[in-house]
DNA sequence: TAAAAATACTCCATAGGTATTTTAT
DNA sequence: ATAAAATACCTATGGAGTATTTTTA
């Protein structure tokens, strides 16, 4: 059975044309070499060189074999170095998987500076519910999921990220348009547009704790899904409604952003598996320590 | 140093996920295959596979490694495949050098049969003069050369494959244009249309003792290289010739051809040199002996 | 407790060294 | 006569076997 050992002298051979040189060159004897290279010839049943009595050169089937062989050690070469830049986490894909908001705060800045940093680390990326996020970490489909706080397990690590107050979006011909900050109490008789509690709990409840906390007792008619459309269905005058301050940068005619007295924070962090071993994992988290 | 040895140790463990079932597929026992992937993975500073009391999985770095590794697994096999069908001419270059008027008598078949039955070889045809063909081949520029006959020497071998005789060619509005076949004694008042002896000194005396043996002291005043060109001048009314039999395939209105009387054979054959490792040579003097 | 991999040890096959012969110029 | 590869013979490294221990589900 051909081994790379015996390529290699082979390729040494190739460039010597002698097999003197070639064995000093591979810290040999010429013995050793010339037994090397024979049970190479034997093995691929053919002669590789032709021994004159003053030069070696290569036989025509031996020129064919010296190229072939050259790309399968620098094939070699290369399986190993992306193996080690794998096993480092320099090389690979990470799999990110976040609520569709976090689009607008955390996603772009942290993919970003990461990115830069480790260039060859590919990045998929999956909008999904917040409610199926962390399902998605535990079952391996992700590597990290971008969501609100969770109380962290065995298996499930949370490390937060950023906060930011709510606001509250409002018609610009609303009566209230002109006003900043704005008391919720205000929009008692206005109608007001939210999202089944399902989809993401915890956002419900602190908008809901909010309202409550200003007297509020909203009346809801519409519900939808992303926060992006509640913003649009504000601007076309359907209702008024509570989102995270980070959805300002959605600037549509036709709504207006108004900080919220007393506004509670929402958090947002990164959530991740005990023993997934996607070495992009262990570098993404060192990045995010680092900055 | 990583050796192919372990690369397949690798596979194998790969493709089973259970080092007792692998080392049993590659013949070995377990506690070997354990230490042959432990030093693969200390040569390569990173864990392949991990060891779980019940099942053995890959790691992301050992997924990137097997994929690799397995191309160059592919890549040896082929170019072991590659290398022992260029030993045995089944895959390769011939180089052909011929006279341009080999082009309408030997070289079409003969290239087209060889084609046919070694479809792996490529073909590198080069027309040059006569005189520098046996040099072509002396020089190692040249695997096969297709000529007239010569004299065998040490290094040089030659084989005749074909023979034909001459004929000639007059404007179809000559006087003798209806007569066949001809006695050159007949064109002592015409215009010979002729090539320079140094060309192709065989063919040049052929011409010369035939016409000779005719009675006929030929006049020349035109000379040109190739004798397609001296049919071309013939068919424009420049002179009348004496041309190899093969040429009749080149139809030109205004020339015919006519069979001459007790035409000599002009030979036809191929040159090689000895000591040519090219195996395609080999095969390719295998396969006109045997056809 | 049992299945499976790792470890400890032993052995021998073979890669490699030294000395010498063969070969062709 | 000499340069260079092949051959003969010897040595020792490390690949592989057997027996045993460790690990964890």
């Amino acid at each position: 059975m051909i081994e790379l050992r015996q390529i290699r002298h082979f390729l040494a051979l190739c460039e010597h044309l002698h097999f003197g040189k070639a064995a000093e060159y591979l810290h040999l004897t010429q013995p050793s070499l010339s037994r090397s290279i024979a049970a190479l010839e034997a093995e691929l049943g053919s002669s590789l060189f032709a021994r004159h009595s003053r030069s070696v050169v290569l036989t025509t089937a031996g020129r064919e074999f010296q190229h072939r062989s050259k790309e399968v050690i620098t094939g070699l070469d290369a399986a190993i170095r992306h193996t080690q830049a794998t096993a480092q986490g320099l090389r690979g894909v990470l799999r990110v998987s976040f609520t569709s908001l976090a689009a607008w705060t955390l996603l772009p800045s942290l993919i970003k500076r990461y990115m830069a940093e480790y260039p060859l680390v590919d990045m998929v990326l999956n909008e999904i519910l917040p409610k199926d996020l962390t399902a998605a970490v535990q079952h391996g489909d992700a590597d990290i999921a971008l969501t609100f706080r969770i109380d962290a397990t065995e298996t499930l690590n949370y490390r937060a990220l950023l906060q930011e107050p709510l606001c509250a979006v409002i018609p610009s011909d609303h009566p209230l348009a002109a006003t900043n900050p704005i008391d919720l109490g205000a929009f008692r008789h206005d109608s007001f547009i939210t999202f089944p509690r399902i989809t993401a709990p915890i956002l419900y409840d602190a908008v809901m704790d909010c309202c409550r906390a200003a007297g509020l007792q909203p009346v809801v008619r519409i519900q939808t899904q992303l926060q992006q459309t509640i913003v649009n269905l504000v601007a076309e005058g359907l209702g008024v409604s509570v989102v995270p301050a980070s959805m300002r940068k959605l600037q549509l005619p036709g709504a207006v952003f108004k900080d919220i007295v007393n506004s509670p924070q929402i958090e947002y962090g990164m959530v991740w598996k005990s023993g997934n071993d996607n070495p992009c994992l262990a570098t993404f988290l060192r990045h995010v320590e680092g900055n």
